[in-house]
DNA sequence: GCAAAAGTGTTTGCGGTACACCCATGT
DNA sequence: ACATGGGTGTACCGCAAACACTTTTGC
């Protein structure tokens, strides 16, 4: 049992790809990445992924992604699943990108996908680090992705939707104060549907998931000032885990 | 191109692993398989797996596994999510089975899980084909897995659990003609509480997930004989693909 | 006739939905 | 004064929940 252990490598045949969700107050976005290819004009844009090193587990590997690309850490990040068909890396600007970078391009890997929300004000893409440049994207934009990656991305969106009728996660979209209009206009946005202001008031307030502040104002715009609040970080701990039947959206 | 392809070989670091549940009239089941540890008298109980084969699809190993396993084709199938942690596999007894059958038993296997339902009636276990054997144990029962299995039982439960709440996947434990007490047993047994007759029947009715049929009785029971029904198949797929978001149990 | 499960309606309460007006603020 | 979004209360409806008695059959 010595504690020298052989170098960590990456496995060939198992990667990590990261659907990270950020909201700027009126669209969902996505954190893409553009990678060049060599003796290519054209430009894959793909999730933020890596391979896996040996002997590392799988939500440390998303989130040494994540880390890697955007500082960021102890971020909100829930597997979506695994993907595995053998033809997901198999096309032909797939495999000219692959090429550059791997060792076996043509080995099939089977990619573990996960979601992740991010306070958008926590990161801003730099222009370009090297190569490859990360920026935000409208979802429903972001037609075109390399590989299977846009099979992923509605994956995970679809995952996310799900969770959110039934679990207390969009706070981790928005800033820690927020107005009720911020968070309506994100349910609105991930629903895909617009809600009654009071209504959509009331029952958050029932759920008890967010206190109002006593700093209860903006400032400077064009109308009443609207009541700032937070989120219950009690409760928050208690419906992430069992969730709520009947959100009822 | 040409149609001839290395052999397949299957990946040391990708398996998956079926928990296989089945219906007997008043329990859930689990299919679990008794392995013999060679140079010891105890003897492990794991969930049906395989490691894949180098390009084969995620789904088409859980298949196979299922298959070869039951003889069975066509059976629902559900993944679950991915079980990848490095200590997985590391326990002392895990260990010694491992050493009898792989090349690299230290290495660390990402395994997917899948949920399956089958109707019991359409396999039973044979007295033990060879040093294996597979048996239905009930699920609360179901202490002590090898590896990592209780953790991954649980996780499918769970999302069977889930499903069952908006998808009409229910069925598929069940023959194809049965009684509204059958179904309600079923449901009741995998929510983990009663339901109430008339409010369930009510439920499953509106739906239009079961049809009576004609033929409407069985047979030598000491009661009055109960309506068989089936399930309405045009709207099983539907529903299974769309869920139905208030099922409201 | 007795035990055992099948089958059937009604009432109650909660929660979701729909809906319209006044308020504070900046320009 | 006007435009902009903030903030509030009520009425209705549908669905889930609770609940008890009669029927058929085998023994």
């Amino acid at each position: 049992m010595s504690k020298q252990k052989k170098v960590k490598q990456l496995n060939p045949s198992l990667s990590v790809d990261c659907a990270i969700f950020g909201f700027d107050g009126s669209e969902l976005k996505l954190l893409l990445i553009e990678r060049s290819v060599e003796s290519c004009t054209k430009k894959l844009l793909t999730l933020p992924g890596d391979l896996i090193f040996d002997g590392e587990d799988l939500d440390t590997a998303a989130s040494r992604v994540l880390k890697e690309l955007t500082g960021l850490k102890n971020i909100f990040m829930k597997q979506v699943r695994a993907f595995g068909d053998p033809k997901r890396l198999k096309k032909r600007e797939d495999q000219a990108w692959l090429r550059s970078i791997r060792a076996k391009p043509e080995e099939r890997v089977v990619t573990i996908a996960y979601y992740s929300l991010v306070n958008m004000n926590d990161y801003t893409p730099k222009p370009s680090s090297f190569a490859q440049s990360a920026r935000w994207v409208n979802l429903d934009k972001s037609t075109d992705l390399a590989f299977d990656h846009q099979e992923i991305a509605f994956a995970a969106f679809d995952q996310l939707k799900i969770n959110l009728k039934n679990h207390p996660i969009g706070f981790n979209l928005l800033p820690v104060k927020f107005t009720f209009s911020d968070l309506q206009k994100l349910y609105e946005v991930i629903l895909g549907r617009t809600l009654d202001k009071r209504n959509f008031r009331r029952k958050m307030l029932k759920l008890k998931l967010v206190e109002p502040l006593n700093e209860k104002e903006e400032e400077g715009v064009p109308h009443k000032r609207s009541q700032l609040f937070q989120f219950n970080t009690s409760n928050y701990v208690l419906l992430l885990e069992n969730g709520f039947d009947n959100f009822g959206f």
